[in-house]
DNA sequence: GTTGTGATGTTATATCATAACAACTCACAC
DNA sequence: GTGTGAGTTGTTATGATATAACATCACAAC
């Protein structure tokens, strides 16, 4: 659910959000925080508040391995999205994956486990890195 | 791979792995690090490079979104297990599912990404507090 | 007995996240 | 236009998680 929500975003929500699309890749809240001094925003409740209203909007996704946010780049999605997070480069990309979405359901039925939300993080390398032989530019 | 190296656990290792095993549920450093005070372990890089060891070996996971770390049950698996964390009465119960695996495997082939470790957690609610109306006891 | 390696101990600090409370904004009712 | 209430924001302080840096110890190899 990419839009769970049409009511206007939050002025910080708003500036985190363009944040996070400018850069791409995840940022942890302090490096947000670091990022919007200057824009009226000063401590770290105001970032994660932010985020928070982000992630609900499904306009943002924390990153559980890394302890950080990206901005969501799929226009809807339900709550079983996954990245493949590249450990030289740090590059991450969000995928939607119907097969792993039906696979982790099907486990989860014959678990008997109702299931909220679904992480699913790849630690790995990239094809990029892979080419260039050992890696490139961190960002 | 749950045994890696055939070596003998340090004793540090041995230690944090007994207490994890004995607590069943996942248990941060910090947790881990009070109920270790008094058998000769008193800060937490003792901790930390104890489950450093045990991760390497297989015998322990970190739980991601929980910030936390459990003893695996598992006699032989590889990097691709996952856990379902019931977010009422906090039990995690680790699995290893051959469909997720393939799924996640070809997912990665698709994308060009060389898969080091799959990270894969369900939160939701087990079948125990789902029956018993919304949540039993937390441990 | 020296040497090398892995394990351990210790202090300090970095990094990530939230509690608690005050104040502001703005739509809406009156 | 005044009051009210929900949502948002600002601020201080603190809690929780994790690691850097360096000293020391244990033990097997030689």
């Amino acid at each position: 659910m990419a839009s769970q929500q049409n009511s206007k975003l939050p002025k910080n929500a708003a500036l985190v959000h363009a944040f996070l699309a400018k850069h791409g890749s995840p940022a942890s809240a302090y490096e947000i925080l670091d990022g919007l001094r200057g824009k009226g925003i000063s401590a770290p409740p105001t970032i994660y508040r932010a985020l928070d209203q982000l992630v609900a909007r499904g306009l943002a996704h924390r990153v559980e391995s890394l302890n950080a946010f990206v901005a969501c780049d799929h226009p809807a999605h339900d709550d079983a999205n996954g990245f493949a997070i590249c450990q030289d480069c740090g590059s991450v990309r969000e995928f939607t994956d119907p097969e792993v979405v039906s696979a982790v359901n099907a486990l989860a039925k014959a678990q008997d486990f109702d299931v909220r939300h679904v992480t699913i993080e790849l630690a790995g390398q990239c094809a990029a890195c892979r080419d260039s032989g050992s890696g490139v530019s961190h960002g």
